[in-house]
DNA sequence: GTCTATATCGCGATAGAC
DNA sequence: GTCTATCGCGATATAGAC
């Protein structure tokens, strides 16, 4: 019996640093020229391996994609809903979390690759029988969720708390930072994706910052 | 000589009639089982020729997919937007043609099939090399444009105008009601389409109805 | 001009050797 | 765990029949 099996905490197998390794071609592939673009001997090139070497460890292309993207969406995640993905961690102050989603907007501009991507796949999945339906299905009910919680929050941190139904909001502001990205990627100058959303928030009388736009955190 | 020539003003040419064909078959193909599942092959058998035959009519799958839906487009732009293609047509007073917006949206939740293909073609078609590129973009450019002006004279059609700034409302009218169908297609009864749409509408002071969603029209 | 038949390509996926 | 070989399929290009 070797040493190792109480070494450290993590020990990283060819395996899995293989696997890393794919993911991170697949991720800078995916995000530069898209899904349908790339193929599968594309991404084992650039992983320095064959296609059938891929598919060793991941079942399929649309599973890949499907990791791809799990994997940059629980790093948004985790700035506005910590709760998700570490259940012990206290969460900021409402105002906090509200001024780190309009964050995730205005960071989105900036990785227009990995919007369309998802843009693209979320419409694809909208399809029962695609590999990544399931996934989406629940990110969106989680979102909904944890998105109604947050503007019931921010509802009664405002002075008198404006009259609206944080379900609905959840909705609606998921379905305009969706829908905003479809537009911007098909003409970025003619869409301010975060103005956009900000303004949608400072009518309803959710946004901290209230009308000020110019001086945002440094003011 | 024959007296066909000053027959009738049109005479579809055997060509327009395969043509036209095809399109219904794609048309009623796509619908039912989404784009990727149907081949060329699938919709030329439906119509009754082979796939070499479908391409000698349309240069590849997409601009099928593409006239597919800008048809489609066109009926639903006739009814809130009249001036856009019949140029003299006198348009209905703005509140007629808000309901009329709506109603897309509620009979759009009648048909998954093409609501499912729209989402997709308009994700796909965010990559500057697809065929539907160019029309997806003149799609929203002209949309943007004519919801601008729509709100725009529903503002004052309000007792004390709101203060909104129709350019983002239209932004937002659109993007609400595309991402509101992607979470629509991944989950129907958790999404109610025009309840929210009419939600968002009514906090902006701007449906016509006001807070009375029960009867519509007939009350 | 309208369509069919065929040949070829690249893709995702699988099986089995190493 | 990775390879080579191979399969079936959708999409495309060309040649030529009607």
């Amino acid at each position: 019996m070797s040493a190792r099996s109480q070494d450290v905490p993590r020990r990283p197998s060819k395996g899995e640093r293989t696997r890393a390794r794919i993911l991170d071609s697949a991720t800078e592939l995916f995000a530069r020229s898209g899904f349908n673009a790339v193929s599968l001997r594309d991404i084992a090139a650039h992983a320095g391996l064959t296609h059938a070497g891929v598919l060793h460890h991941f079942p399929g292309k649309d599973s890949l994609l499907a990791e791809v993207l799990s994997h940059r969406d629980r790093i948004d995640a985790q700035s506005v809903f910590p709760g998700i993905t570490h259940p012990g961690t206290p969460e900021p102050a409402p105002a906090e979390r509200l001024r780190m989603l309009t964050g995730v907007v205005a960071r989105n501009a900036s990785t227009p690759g990995l919007v369309a991507l998802y843009t693209k796949l979320s419409a694809e999945a909208t399809d029962p029988g695609h590999p990544a339906h399931h996934y989406f299905k629940e990110r969106y009910r989680v979102l909904r969720e944890e998105l109604t919680l947050l503007v019931d929050a921010l509802r009664e941190a405002v002075d008198p708390p404006p009259v609206v139904e944080p379900a609905v909001v959840a909705r609606q502001l998921l379905a305009l930072m969706d829908g905003l990205q479809t537009q911007w990627l098909l003409e970025p100058e003619a869409v301010a994706m975060e103005d956009t959303v900000r303004d949608y928030l400072v009518r309803l009388g959710l946004d901290p910052d209230g009308g000020v736009r110019e001086a945002d955190v440094s003011g």
